[in-house]
RNA sequence: GGUGCGGUAGCUCAGUCGGUAGAGCAAAGGACUGAAAAUCCUUGUGUCGGCGGUUCGAUCCCGCCCCACACCA
């Protein structure tokens, strides 16, 4: 006889700005257990800021994992993030018996829940070549690569993304298969359950505090956090609202003033992104991001 | 006060040799399995500054007025 699975993620997701941090802490403390970030951003311990990293104060109260944890330099992705999400679920699983994720990456909520495929790593040499070839070729190039390499991919997939398209051919040209043939049909088993918490705003009011929240962080001194990375404002990790406006700006293409208006838009779309990514999952179950007790209510019961 | 240039979508602007108008951005909606704070798709929007005149018909031509900017006094 089975007993009833016991072991539990309890998952915080929803747009930034909303107040996920706190909720998640209070959730943490009340279960005695420790944090798994889900965020694709605040993993980078050269990026704290901008990203929006939990307070010295916050990261005291309750342990925290895959903040700060890794390098700009390192190649992080959605399988890194897999591996070491469920790497460290399973550690902490043998103190516990829950543990708290949080993050605003859709794509990672569903990787830990829901898994990846396993597809072979792809030659970075092939990459890079794709990535040339591309720059040089543009979109129409990567359209003929993959018509005559993936026709399924060509006729399925997203043939007007260029990330899309250029992550599809390198996959033909490392494996000889089409990125679409290695899809699963079931999700991925794991030992534990995902529970999982939105917490939403009405617009107008989540505007107001990425408004009030990118000024804050500039009084807190994004600008010289941003100067200090200009030089590797290439890599992927800096691809990110609040550095990329900024390192606009730091080349003399726009006014500051005008290099945090746009962080400010930029936000608001990227929280808009992310409500689209949860809105339709229906597993989550939403609340305020002042209702902590009520989230613990409907938990225990 | 005079001259010049403008007033068109939420913003910046294009355009109509007279037949009621369009780009970019913003906005709204959506997709998304190794770049995901990325990337991509779809969709509106208008008293064309006001009042008159000419005309079958004016946002466009004419007159007056209002507003903004620049220059000259």
């Amino acid at each position: 006889m089975n007993p009833p699975q016991k072991k539990n993620v309890i998952i915080v997701c929803g747009p930034t700005a909303v107040g996920k941090t706190s909720i998640a802490i209070s959730l943490a403390k009340h279960f005695q257990t420790e944090i798994i970030s889900a965020d694709s951003r605040q993993c980078f311990k050269e990026l704290k800021i901008g990203v929006a990293r939990p307070s010295e104060a916050e990261l005291n109260e309750v342990k925290h994992h895959f903040i700060a944890s890794h390098s700009i330099h390192e190649e992080v992705n959605a399988g890194t993030f897999e591996s070491y999400a469920l790497q460290k679920a399973s550690e902490l699983f043998q103190q516990q018996d829950t543990i708290v994720m949080v993050g605003g990456t859709g794509l990672y909520v569903k990787a830990i829940c829901e898994g990846l495929d396993t597809i072979p790593a792809a030659d970075p040499a092939i990459r890079d070549g794709i990535i040339q070839s591309y720059e040089e070729g543009g979109i129409g190039w990567l359209r003929e690569q993959l018509e005559e390499k993936d026709p399924l991919f060509s006729k399925e997939g997203e043939m007007q993304n260029p990330q899309r398209m250029m992550r599809a051919l390198e996959v033909v040209e490392s494996t000889g298969q089409s990125i679409l043939s290695f899809r699963r049909k079931e999700k991925a088993k794991r030992g534990f359950t995902c529970i999982k918490i939105g917490l939403e705003l009405p617009r107008e009011e989540l505007n107001q505090h990425i408004h009030h929240r990118v000024d804050q962080m500039m009084q807190a001194g994004l600008l010289q956090e941003v100067k200090s990375l200009v030089s590797f404002k290439s890599l992927n990790a800096l691809q990110t609202v609040g550095y990329a406006e900024l390192f606009d700006h730091l080349d003399g293409h726009v006014s500051l003033e005008k290099a945090v208006e746009q962080i400010k838009t930029n936000t608001r779309q990227y929280a808009k992104r992310q409500m689209t990514w949860f809105r339709k999952d229906s597993e989550i179950k939403w609340f305020g991001p002042g209702q902590a007790g009520a989230i613990i209510d409907a938990l225990e019961t």
